[in-house]
RNA sequence: CGGGGAGUAGCGCAGCCUGGUAGCGCAUCUGUUUUGGGAACAGAGGGUCGCAGGUUCGAAUCCUGUCUCCCCGACCA
């Protein structure tokens, strides 16, 4: 699935070392590091995001968080600590959270027998705090105090923080043990108020998934055994990585009064009665950098969609150390100006200039691995001449297995940018979009045909919809059961999917809805 | 957390079995020649061999512990 013939050429050399068709999860590692997003830390399962890679993140947190402010909700910000008896409060959130908290106990280092420094045993806190993995419970017993009547109703909140859950086993951006996201809060009068909301803010991840970062979603309910821990309902948006698994992207839950119970957050309604809260909470995170990756990513390193890519342009002068640098530096920063002073997509096109000394090729195939939109070269041959070289990454390559590099007159050029631009973040959903309509079986239709599907060679099997009765306690558990020895999962019940009128695949009742089956990271 | 692999210059690796001056390629720096599609040649800089103990006259090499990363599993909003 993941060759996309736009040459037939075979003996280019790409940026990479590593093809996505022949190892994905080094391939993956690979685009990380060799464009300059991220890197180890030495504590594990830690990162250290590096300019590149948090810049993009900063795009998606600049552009998530109009779209989280338009939709009447708040910033606030809340401790990274959170009281143990806090936390302790929702059984199901505890069961489901405990096995990967990391706890803070002591509040003083000492010198040690062997030297170093030990935590002092003088100084063990009387009451652990838990690092947030999530901040339902403090969040709500915060809101339990501000909540007084129904006039305070709805409350939405937002924060952007980090959060941390000790997993077994992490991967860049995709698991890592600290992450940095957004969750969202909120309270309302009832169960319709609050259901309408989990919806509404699960579509502003759908428009921005694919609006944004070009990453064509599925917007759906998850079934009960994937729900978040203490949720009454979980829905996400699931995204097709290249390698045909399943990246859950974002979730929207509803929370019932199951932690309105556990804090007390309550209310008077217009008849003076004390009522419930209804609440919510949903999230994305760092992770959807990985998505991105995984979605546009290709042999030669990064595609970053013009809309998120923290420079959208690139002018790369090829500087000789001479005398005639100054003209053609006058002559590209000239071309930056001109570019910088047009818009697209609502906001001042992003544009650098990048003096950086050393060899234009050099520097071309640094932005190529970072995967900037657009890169124009500009020599001695241009500035005389009056054009430029212009490269667009969404189609490095040309049939005839050579760079693909146009040459308009600087004017022209300073005039059609926007529009490429465009071109390009379209150019990348379509891609994504088709690539993974490709990959959805929705024809199948017994459990042998499911299991021969997976457990064929092909490497990268795609996501198959299937209809099901929807089981549910031992019944769905016996199906997870069984769809777990062919490494499978349930992704979501799609919202948008036809009517279900054939039998369960799995139980042979009656089928009542669509659902995705699929690998998943 | 179980099984497997790995950690030596910024990156990729050799050296380890059989202990004795720490190497190679790429990258970097300097110089010369090149100059529009990932330049060539010459020279140079860069390492407490993941960390901590131990054995030894002597440890990258042998032993013990530990940390981190990768793969497979278990786990996972």
């Amino acid at each position: 699935m993941i060759r996309e013939t736009e040459t037939t050429v075979s003996s280019i050399r790409h940026a990479l070392s590593i093809k996505r068709e022949d190892d994905f999860a080094q391939w993956y590692q690979e685009v990380i590091s060799a464009a300059d997003m991220a890197e180890e830390s030495g504590v594990r399962g830690c990162m250290v995001i590096k300019p590149w890679g948090y810049g993009i993140w900063e795009r998606m947190q600049y552009l998530l968080d109009q779209r989280i402010k338009a939709t009447g909700h708040d910033n606030v910000y809340f401790p990274l600590f959170i009281p143990l008896s806090n936390f302790e409060r929702e059984a199901e959130h505890v069961d489901g959270f405990a096995k990967e908290m990391a706890v803070v106990t002591h509040h003083r280092l000492i010198p040690g027998e062997k030297g170093g420094l030990i935590p002092d045993p003088e100084a063990k806190l009387e009451e652990p705090l838990v690092v947030r993995p999530t901040s339902e419970t403090i969040f709500g017993d915060a809101m339990s105090r501000w909540i007084q009547s129904w006039r305070d109703l709805p409350l939405r909140l937002n924060q952007w923080a980090n959060v941390v859950r000790w997993e077994m086993r992490t991967r860049m951006f995709l698991r890592t043990s600290e992450f940095l996201w957004q969750e969202g809060h909120t309270a309302h009068a009832d169960d319709i108020d609050a259901r309408e909301h989990t919806l509404r803010m699960l579509e502003v991840y759908r428009s921005f998934a694919e609006d944004v970062l070009a990453m064509p979603v599925v917007a759906g309910e998850k079934p009960e055994n994937e729900r978040f821990p203490g949720a009454e309902e979980t829905w996400s948006i699931e995204a097709m990585m290249q390698d045909g698994k399943a990246l859950q992207a974002g979730t929207s839950h509803y929370l019932g009064t199951n932690f309105s119970k556990a804090a007390d957050i309550s209310y008077q309604d217009r008849e003076g009665q004390q009522q419930l809260c209804h609440t919510t909470s949903w999230g994305v995170s760092t992770r959807l950098v990985g998505g991105l990756i995984m979605t546009h990513g290709d042999d030669d390193g990064l595609r970053v969609p013009p809309s998120i890519a923290p420079w959208q342009v690139i002018i790369c002068p090829m500087l000789r150390d001479k005398q005639e640098d100054e003209a053609l530096l006058r002559y590209c920063e000239n071309l930056r100006a001109a570019i910088a002073s047009d818009h697209v997509m609502d906001e001042p096109i992003r544009v650098l200039l990048d003096r950086k000394p050393g060899k234009a090729a050099a520097k071309r195939w640094d932005w190529v691995r970072k995967g900037a939109p657009i890169i124009i070269e500009v020599g001695g041959r241009d500035l005389a001449s009056g054009t430029v070289t212009v490269i667009r990454r969404d189609r490095l390559w040309g049939v005839d297995g050579k760079l693909a590099v146009q040459g308009p007159s600087h004017q022209d050029c300073t005039a059609s940018i926007g529009a490429l631009l465009r071109s390009i973040q379209r150019n990348l959903y379509d891609r994504a979009h088709e690539r993974r309509e490709r990959n959805i079986r929705r024809d199948i239709e017994t459990m042998e045909d499911l299991e021969a599907f997976f457990s064929s060679d092909q490497r990268y099997p795609g996501w198959v919809e299937v209809q099901w009765s929807r089981p549910t306690g031992e019944g769905l558990a016996k199906v997870v059961e069984k769809l777990k020895s062919l490494k499978l999962t349930f992704r979501n019940v799609p919202t948008d999917a036809k009517d279900a009128g054939g039998t369960c695949i799995f139980t042979g009742d009656p089928a009542v809805e669509r659902i995705y089956v699929a690998r998943a990271y």
